[in-house]
DNA sequence: GCTACTAAATGGAACGTTCCAATAAATCAA
DNA sequence: TTGATTTATTGGAACGTTCCATTTAGTAGC
């Protein structure tokens, strides 16, 4: 039975027989203490309910065993995935991760850090919402708390990070599509205030230039990262005086919306128009058509980004290397048959 | 500038030239201390860097302002939009809640909770992972901790619950199907060992039977509650002898399996064979054909079930009343036309 | 029987806050 | 002026741990 106040090692002590200090020892799993005693207290322990106060050992111990994970959006299943990678690699180590959302927005963002800062957490693995300004790490920076970035990087921070190779997966799959026959492309979606915006567009464009399409048939339209934002740049691209053929997507979701503009303009993704989309999230191929997109390992991520936590605070420094994650394109239907030479069909054989 | 070691309130009062009584003051916002004292402090606070460490105040302080939601499964967006609806009302009442992922394993929730509860939460708002023994939060009980169930239940628990009303949005679903015409059933995935299974598969059964379904011709195939179960499920179906021409499924992921699986059957899901599925998450008004689902509010579920919680902390209570949301059946394409009025030859046999 | 050692257990001083009771300073009533 | 009252500020004692320096008990050597 639980008493009404909180038991502490006190109660415990007093209900073994033994010493406050002894049982701190047998908390803390010391070999110190006689077999016979240690069952005795942890029998005790068990009668009075206790439970450990983590805040009061904090006070005195250097280091607390809880990370903070701030994600920018949990609702979006690429981000979820890289928490989850990371609670593996944690809950092996040994420590708690608690995972807090920010929902993209700067302001929560700052007050989601601060009260992870003060629950004492010995490290902070953050995905940072968009329009985070550069200054907002310099706080936890200056109190030499280990962050690692993942999935995203802010513009000029020396905070290392962990992601994947955007502007590789983006150039892969615009060779593909010029590959493909392609001649007049287009990206969609996205905007520049995101880190990630600029490098996939890099990859896009330094294909376009080294597989010779013109600049001027390498087009860009921006829009919201999501279904709609797809929608209307679908709308934008076919209403042009000399409409592309084929589409880079910033992300899946992107593809998605324009492959649903296509179906209701009853234009075949694939064989009418084609995309490509990035990141390739589990609905990407139980698609109709499947669809052909960059498959980025949000969860492998995720668990790089945790080892890499765990050397931080292993060796008490707050710098580290880079990582920058392998990406590989994932052919599928939505790009269609090659294009210039309709012959051939397309089966599961060769590529690129 | 900020020093090695952590500031205390200690050096903002040296620096502010007060006392550590004044700056703790300060802190907690109080309006006994002069302005112009209160900004000089804030001005030491800001200078020397200091982070508040909530551990030590909570030694003294009676409640601590986090609270832990323990989620089954993070990376299914039905879960996390749950966890999305809970931060948006504690956000809006100052309190933080750390979110845990349990990846439906009933050990790692045991140390998930055994950790929530040593950090000193303020409450507990869980959806129970599968396989969750019904001891699993006597601890947490006698220890006077305000629990709040969400989503799922515990078969014989004492503790709140806010979830959906399962049995009736079942009920509504086959109804809807009867209604079209159909006059052999099947309940698509899910297993016994969750209790939502068996609301749901209630409804399921209460709707034939008050419709004049005989109860031979309400059939149930068990499942993983995925894709791939969806897709077993269907095989399993189209196997049997009499094959039901319908199928309501125990949540979206096994409607979208099934309906892959009849696609590859060259089978179209709505005509040749009805689906309805659960939960009527973001992707299933965008599924091709969209899919009819019962829509439940997640995240309105979510934000009730904070409430409840905010409520029990106030109240230093561990009691509170459950809540079963309203659920609304969302009529897509899924279950094509009405089979009654098209031609009167549903599938073989029916003679009800 | 004495010292020297080891093993096991312990008391006390932190750790960084809050809160209460007490003080100091300022204002007011007479 | 004196005492009473209000307004600001402060010291000290918790809170529940850990860790260090001791103490105590037990064993071995001689």
């Amino acid at each position: 039975m639980a008493n009404r106040a909180k038991a502490t090692i006190f109660d415990i002590a007093r209900e073994a027989g033994v010493s406050k200090s002894t049982v701190s020892l047998v908390l803390q799993g010391s070999g110190l203490i006689r077999p016979e005693t240690a069952s005795k207290v942890r029998k005790a322990i068990e009668d009075v309910g206790y439970v450990y106060n983590r805040g009061a050992a904090n006070l005195r111990k250097a280091h607390s065993n809880v990370i903070g994970m701030v994600i920018n959006d949990l609702t979006n299943p690429f981000f979820a995935e890289l928490a989850v990678g990371m609670e593996r690699v944690f809950q092996s180590a040994g420590i708690v991760p608690f995972i807090a959302n920010t929902a993209e927005n700067p302001v929560r963002q700052e007050e989601v850090l601060k009260s992870l800062m003060e629950q004492g957490v010995a490290g902070l693995i953050v995905s940072p919402a968009r329009g985070t300004t550069p200054g907002a790490f310099r706080r936890i920076e200056t109190a030499g708390l280990p962050v690692v970035f993942a999935m995203r990087r802010l513009p000029e921070s020396r905070i290392p990070v962990i992601a994947p190779d955007n502007h590789r997966g983006a150039y892969l799959a615009t060779a593909h599509l010029i590959g493909k026959g392609h001649r007049r492309l287009v990206f969609f979606g996205g905007s520049s205030d995101l880190v990630v915006y600029h490098e996939r567009l890099g990859g896009f464009r330094e294909a376009c230039e080294t597989q010779g399409i013109a600049a001027r048939d390498a087009l860009v339209v921006e829009g919201e990262t999501s279904r709609r934002g797809g929608i209307a740049c679908l709308e934008t691209a076919l209403a042009m005086a000399e409409p592309p053929t084929a589409a880079l997507c910033f992300n899946d979701a992107v593809a998605f919306g324009a492959m649903l503009a296509l179906r209701k303009r009853r234009l075949e993704p694939g064989t009418d128009f084609a995309i490509v989309g990035f990141d390739d999230v589990a609905e990407a191929e139980h698609y109709m058509p499947a669809l052909t997109s960059v498959a980025v390992d949000s969860a492998g991520l995720g668990e790089r980004a945790a080892h890499v936590m765990l050397k931080m605070i292993q060796s008490r420094t707050t710098r580290a290397e880079d990582h920058i994650g392998a990406v590989n394109l994932v052919v599928r239907e939505s790009c269609g048959p090659d294009r210039r030479t309709r012959n051939r069909t397309a089966g599961s054989g060769s590529m690129n």
